[in-house]
DNA sequence: TTGTAAGCGTTATCAT
DNA sequence: ATGATAACGCTTACAA
């Protein structure tokens, strides 16, 4: 049962060849007779031959030049856990000669992102991994990036239109279906509820309608449309005499409100408002573990987070890079991370992790 | 930046010695004088030194042998589940020279376990990880293992009283605070709930006292004790009738029961129950991604499952013996696995993984 | 088109 | 107590 380990070595003896040809095979290094490759094709078969990632990784000495491209994480835990992530799987791979440059523009500024997406293609690294916060500007650098033959895998936010490597993150449309799951849980009664999407322009924002779809679909799709009655805003916290004026508002005409569904990860606006006006029968979920939604769950004035796992999108885009420059598996195009369903007893296991 | 990595020659050099003295020093194989010990100790730790454990596997071409003993699983997918988590990690470990043998014992034959444990034993294997279900028959094998200097790690059952290398699997206690949360979230008016204990013998499953502890301990520390009433019930299926009999006695002596607290995996009983009787007003929350639960949290009938994630036991019990074995690194004694609430919409993230 | 041999970082054996 | 050297499985010139 303990099968012997099958080397290189083995197989080159078996066909009547050598290391090196069989190396040629292996890694399709061309300058090889048709029949002889077919052979040893077929002794590695055989002999059931799987590569030792170790010698190889040592024998060929090589570096692989990865670049992730992450907003900064100055004053953002978001992003910073995504690097914790990343650095998390570069530890691990060091081993295997991976080295990884990072990159860091302001999410609220396109230009840096430009200039930053500029220089690692001047850079030609083996591989990419980048949260692609700006659509349009985006997609030119995709281009570059195939033409060059440079993989590249996308976390955070899917791009749909374009087809890189992969695509690591969370099925938005499927989160809103988990929030409606868990309202109509902790509302068991006829209310209304209400679709707040907050500091984002939702015409460059996808990810937030599949969202607010999934939510809609799960009322529609359980027979729950008569049951709860479902409004929708956009607010923008920059004016907050504003912001606070239009939640003043629907509260004032549906007296019956009693849910709050955030789209982003500033649910904590939202419960700060709601304790500043002592409310305290609408119940509030919406997604990430930042401070200031932490805070507030265990204040119990949000109900649940969706944790959107940054720090696990990050260590998986780089796990997903090795295993195809590396391990020559061939990933698939989409891994979606769980949706995790986050209270104050269970919070502690989804943030200080190694 | 791209600090060029630092080799045991680079070291020998530096403390002008040669290589085999650093590894000696390296490894405390002795045979050493002190003050070139502490010299090249010294350059060790100012060059930064990382080992290179692909070569490290490579050059020593050992072989660990690591022996899993874990319930047989025919027709328990639990369990089954567990052994994909180690077949998992072992498929990405076997670079590092490591070897596993399965062991299987029946959950309910004390005797089949003392016998597989005792083959372990004879074997003497470099590394044990095992679900220790029978409390007084695993004692004697922690002694001895300890004594034969073999590393041992438990996982699912948690045993204080000795102490393995590791603990892997949930904080029961936490859980039970966790079960607590979602009763009081979906439950929001006074009732009765009901802690459900099925199928186990609580004297010897000190796992379930611990999440009965956490379930009240919730109510208590949220001073919620008024507003629910806490009911508890010892459970056997074997006698089918006087199980129903028994649930209905609780319901008729308690018309304001709404919640069932079902401490182990065999919410399904009770939902079976509660669908025969047509009770639509009391909600289910119980353990595990067990077909029949999944089959009825579908249904809606249960409210929520915990997930305790065997699959990630089996796999982290692997790695952390690795850890230690191989990697020497020091491995906490307690790895809690994160509480994983699930429901229809989220669950398929927790089943069919790789 | 194929084979040979040196080298990757580490360990292990054998001298000294 | 220490040093030299051949492995480990694989890659990669370079030679043939």
């Amino acid at each position: 049962m303990s099968s012997k380990i099958v080397r290189i070595k083995d197989i080159a003896e078996k066909a009547g060849v050598s290391t090196g040809t069989v190396d040629r095979v292996l890694h399709d290094r061309g300058r090889i007779s048709q029949d002889v490759k077919e052979k040893v094709l077929r002794i590695i078969k055989e002999m059931n031959y799987e590569p030792n990632y170790s010698a190889r990784a040592l024998g060929s000495n090589k570096i692989y030049h990865i670049v992730a491209l992450v907003p900064n994480h100055t004053n953002d835990s978001y992003w910073y856990e995504a690097v914790m992530g990343i650095e998390k799987a570069e530890r691990e791979l060091k081993q295997y000669g991976i080295n990884v440059s990072r990159y860091k523009f302001d999410p609220h500024n396109v230009a840096t992102f430009i200039e930053k997406a500029q220089e690692i293609t001047d850079s030609a690294p083996d591989g990419i991994i980048l949260a692609p916060l700006f659509y349009k500007e985006t997609l030119p650098f995709f281009d570059k990036w195939s033409t060059m033959k440079i993989p590249f895998i996308i976390f955070n936010t899917q791009i749909s239109e374009y087809s890189p490597l992969s695509y690591i993150g969370q099925d938005s449309y499927q989160s809103g279906l988990l929030a409606g799951r868990l309202f109509s849980q902790i509302n068991p009664d006829p209310c209304s509820i209400l679709i707040a999407h907050i500091d984002e322009d939702i015409g460059n924002a996808t990810h937030l309608i599949k969202k607010e779809q999934g939510f809609r679909n799960y009322f529609s799709h359980n027979n729950l449309a008569d049951k709860y009655t479902l409004h929708r805003i956009e607010l923008q916290r920059k004016n907050y005499s504003l912001f606070q004026k239009q939640i003043d508002s629907v509260i004032e005409n549906n007296p019956d409100l009693q849910g709050i569904y955030v789209t982003t990860s500033k649910g904590y606006a939202i419960a700060t408002y709601l304790e500043q006006r002592h409310i305290k029968s609408i119940n509030l979920i919406c997604y990430d573990l930042v401070p200031k939604n932490i805070h507030f769950l265990n204040k119990g004035i949000i109900s649940f987070l969706i944790n959107q796992n940054p720090r696990g999108q990050g260590y998986w885009s780089l796990h997903h890079m090795v295993d195809y420059l590396v391990f020559k598996k061939k990933v698939s195009l989409i891994k979606y991370l769980p949706l995790d369903v986050i209270v104050k007893e269970n919070i502690n296991y989804f943030i200080h992790e190694d």
